[in-house]
DNA sequence: CTTGACTCCGTACCTGGGTCCGGAGTGTAT
DNA sequence: ATACACTCCGGACCCAGGTACGGAGTCAAG
């Protein structure tokens, strides 16, 4: 019945895959627009708002923050901005992608340089792996 | 001053290069052992102590979580520990930080490909980049 | 008209690893 | 003796990105 004129919350939650509080929580951090309410005071989305959430849940699994998303969404508005700028934002997300990879392949190389002491046999008594989180 | 008869907190934060209250909250967490006090309530650490955040450090860069360090520390209180215990945590850390590179260079791969889309020139209409954020 | 599902709101809670606060008590150097 | 640094403690706060709670109001179907 709601249908008609816009979208409860349950059905954008459902649609866009995320939980109800979630849209609500995107409300009050300003990443989603506030919908209309009808008179009793529940929200009524357009169509669109599916795909917004969709647009935060797929840009945030390319790596990027909600304030870096609502930074992008904030350029997204003003038709003043380059296509350069939003170029920037990615590249620079790229290197900090490249960056915690570049972390992470330095510890897992230094673990597994580690765990390749052990043969696994034998008590804890002098075990390598140990001895090398203590030495130095 | 204190010296003699064990290292102020102070001193051992200094030495081990930590925060003083992390090593209160350590001390919480049961991660570092409970130190004696002096007659006035002040924590004295054995020289041993610092050797013991080194090791929670060195242990944390490897990519462990105090959780886990814990659990080490406590595997090697036990003498009937075996090696392997130790080694089986140190491949399951191994392979977590394996799951987590993949995962960033999976985001990382997806990230540069909508990136070269965008020749960075004209305006933010129809900017490539936020067009494949938005579509499917 | 009642039942069950849905929605409203503010606030608290969660994980992880700390950091900071503030008032009171100590330690030590001059 | 006085100044200044150090330590004590519990609890609040920080980051991110939500999730859960609970009491009240609303909606659609039978």
């Amino acid at each position: 019945m709601l249908g008609v004129n816009g979208l409860t919350i349950g059905e954008v939650a459902k649609q866009a895959e995320v939980n109800i509080e979630t849209l609500r929580y995107y409300e009050r951090r300003g990443i989603l627009p506030k919908p209309p309410r009808n008179r009793t005071n529940y929200r009524r989305y357009p169509e669109a708002a599916v795909q917004q959430v969709r647009f935060i849940k797929r840009t945030q699994r390319l790596g990027f923050s909600l304030n870096e998303i609502s930074d992008l969404l904030f350029l997204r508005r003003d038709p003043k901005t380059s296509r350069a700028a939003v170029k920037d934002r990615a590249e620079a997300k790229l290197e900090d992608i490249e960056a915690k990879i570049q972390h992470l392949t330095e510890m897992r190389d230094a673990l597994a340089h580690v765990t390749a002491l052990c043969d696994g046999k034998g008590s804890i008594d002098g075990c390598p792996i140990l001895h090398a989180m203590e030495g130095e």
